[in-house]
DNA sequence: CGCTGCGTTGAGCTTCTTCAACGATCGTGG
DNA sequence: CCACGATCGTTGAAGAAGCTCAACGCAGCG
């Protein structure tokens, strides 16, 4: 069963027997999200949490004047909101999905009822509400103790760490989309972007950014150095 | 035995069996920080976790220039480092205690045993980082997209219904430390204080606040109003 | 009694946001 | 196939928020 198949690629789902997962087949909703709908809102009730399939969502913070901060975005394979499941509240955040995206709902009961039963489950699930945690404290860290030309450049190193091509890397989101995650507005990440190439750091080129002076932007990363 | 005793009083371990209780009793190692003590550094091993029985810690990120972001401020019954036991990672932040206190240090492995036998330990695990997460996320989204004078304000009316007198609230912290928790310096906290004062929206007394103008206040939190 | 840590206040400056305008790109419909 | 609008990214100028540096009062404690 194609259901099924997908469930197995999930890593939050390694180790469940095979009878686990077609349990969790029978009971999840396969939903799909065009580019740019609402997933869910902060404040609805969060009666089961989503994994994603196919596509790429975010979760994000809106402010009263609509300013947006970026949560996470997540790609195939990584299950979202979670948390609500254990907390047992409604969604902190708003998910959205980027681009045309298929997620499965897992409804809170019979999770919570497998979760119990399987070991393995649990400690798959601690181990990424424990990466997730400390990315954000990584996040906090960055709003509070840095500028944003270190934040970006913390991110552009992170991002090359995790592409092939070492020194050429693609963002995976829109610069707007960008400026959200770092917590700053597109204007100000598009002068950042310009000082850095302006002192050679990298070349930018539509989405894809060409790392030149890799040690230069490690110093900008810890705040060493400071872009002029 | 004493040491069961302050377990038993431990919501994260509401659940457990007597025989577990004491099997927690054995393995953990019974510490005590003075004011000011380092309990752990960032990027020290994570081979376990803490308990605070009696005390006050807190759990904070530096940056280079030595500007201090805090995390958490624990209290008494409150687990610490959770997540490096279920990461495998190293610790990603500092703890120091703000006044004595004394804690329970639990070693990774035995607590890893325990967890895969007691569902339960597990819900309990999973629940309390699910607040943890709900509670980062929140902190994201204030330094993002709150200014100072708003997060202060949140957090005044937080303390307020923590507390018994509804009008008249203690902070728990120094000015300095609550400076750190907010994402800003002690400067700027005073300045916003005495303005907040003026405006009528509060009386301030050293580590007491009476709160004069409650429905101001909240307006503040959620930014309809601005500080004059 | 002096010292040290904490809180406060002032002045100047840096960083970032806001507001505005404009160019480029892309998808769509005529 | 072209024209159009919408979205996205860029750039400029001005303003606001918060930080740095410096000085000082005050309290608690040795």
């Amino acid at each position: 069963m194609e259901i099924i198949k997908h469930l197995a690629n999930v890593p939050l789902f390694k180790g469940l027997a095979q009878k686990q997962l077609d349990e969790l087949a029978m009971v999840l909703t396969d939903q799909e999200f065009g580019r740019g709908q609402e997933i869910f809102a902060e404040g609805d009730p969060g009666v089961g949490f989503y994994v994603l399939i196919t596509g790429q969502i975010k979760i994000y913070k809106l402010s009263l004047e609509g300013r947006e901060q970026i949560l996470h975005v997540f790609g195939p394979g990584e299950p979202f909101a979670e948390a609500a499941v254990f907390s047992g509240d409604s969604f902190p955040a708003y998910a959205m999905a980027l681009v045309k995206s298929r997620v499965f709902f897992l409804p809170r009961d019979a999770f919570m009822d497998l979760i119990t039963k399987s070991p393995s489950l649990a400690m798959n699930m601690m181990a990424s509400m424990s990466m997730r945690l400390k990315k954000f404290a990584g996040m906090i860290e960055s709003l509070s103790l840095k500028e944003v030309p270190s934040r970006l450049a913390s991110h552009l190193i992170f991002l090359s760490a995790q592409q092939d091509d070492a020194d050429q890397l693609q963002l995976n989101i829109s610069k707007a989309q960008l400026a959200s995650l770092m917590g700053t507005i597109p204007e100000t990440l598009s002068r950042i972007f310009a000082k850095m190439s302006k002192n050679g750091y990298i070349k930018s080129e539509g989405a894809t950014i060409k790392i030149i002076n890799r040690e230069g932007l490690e110093d900008l990363a810890v705040g060493e150095v400071r872009l002029v």
